[in-house]
DNA sequence: GTCTATAAAACGATAGAC
DNA sequence: GTCTATCGTTTTATAGAC
């Protein structure tokens, strides 16, 4: 038997969630997918009925992505504070990548948010699971606030990812994650694992 | 003599900015942007060789815009302080807009900087102009990191605005724009005015 | 299930009359 | 300067052979 490599539609979705990611929605092509999946461009319809799908099983990958990582911050860290801060790291970690096509899920959040038909609900389910983790960890310093507490994290992240892509400057990503290490050392609240 | 309204080219960049910043970029289409601006499609050709060159009009006259705005800021109010808090109140002002389509600079510049061509000066450029005005300001406090505050200021606008749209909730802009008064209130420094 | 060929529509851009 | 008609391309999507 052959060496097997995902099967096709896995290559389609991966091929996909990267150009949409560096270029976005609109400009990616069906042809482009196709192509740098290694797939005849009409058999793409045999596994998507039009491009909208791809598009939404794309926000579906990154979905299940996101959530499979935060699950692993969660196994791996067993105090809230230093889940968040390992969350901030790892979205530090990839400063070089943000700052050429800003962060993964905001753009296309940002995206999917501006399209007329109700593509929106998938926009804020992405943003939910990175809000809705975060809360869960300040509510486990037995904060009140945890919600607006989540809020501000993550859009301290996201306004730096817009500010590192558009100046292009990585290193604007190195100095916010060492910020925001800092603030969440500074929380009060005690933890209750 | 007839009322006269704008000239055609003043229509057609306005009508492109506002349906760019709506829809975006790569959906916007000549037809549409023609049509909004009561200017048949063929015209449009006179007055522009591509659509690349209306984004670039349209890149343009936000960045004018802008210009102007900050300009009218730093003239009503003569305290650095009281100027940044002023214009921490104009973005909040626009909140129901921002929750249906973000922030209009910072999510043309995230478009821009996706393009595979060299467009990304334009989205500098357009960023640069509010984060040297804020810089600015903190200069005159006499803060020696003035640029680094200027991007902490700019990146908080930036982040609420995309989680504003993103979730759909306009009330998330009042309560950053708060928070954002607070810290400007709360930075040391004296006032050279 | 797979792939080629092609239809159908949308879009950017031009020609040329006025 | 203005506008209609239309070209040429790109892109989404389908038909139909294998």
């Amino acid at each position: 038997m052959s060496q097997t490599r995902p099967g096709k539609r896995e290559r389609l979705v991966a091929a996909a969630a990267e150009m949409v990611y560096r270029q976005g929605v609109a400009p990616t092509t069906l042809a482009h997918i196709a192509e740098a999946a290694d797939v005849p461009l009409g058999n793409v319809y045999y596994y998507f009925k039009t491009k909208e799908d791809i598009v939404g099983a794309v926000v579906q990958a990154r979905a299940e992505q996101l959530e499979a990582t935060l699950a692993e911050l969660e196994a791996r860290h067993r105090t809230p504070k230093t889940r968040l801060k390992a969350l901030v790291d790892m979205l530090a970690d990839r400063a070089d990548e943000t700052a050429l096509y800003g962060c993964p899920y905001g753009t296309l959040a940002t995206e999917l948010s501006k399209r007329p038909d109700g593509t929106n609900p998938l926009a804020t389910h992405l943003m939910g699971l990175l809000i809705n983790w975060a809360e869960r960890q300040f509510q486990q310093l037995v904060r009140r606030d945890a919600r607006d507490l989540a809020i501000d994290l993550v859009a301290a992240y996201e306004g730096a990812a817009v500010l590192a892509s558009t100046l292009a400057q990585p290193d604007l990503m190195a100095r916010h994650s060492r910020r925001l290490r800092a603030w969440i050392d500074a929380q009060p609240g005690r933890p209750t694992a």
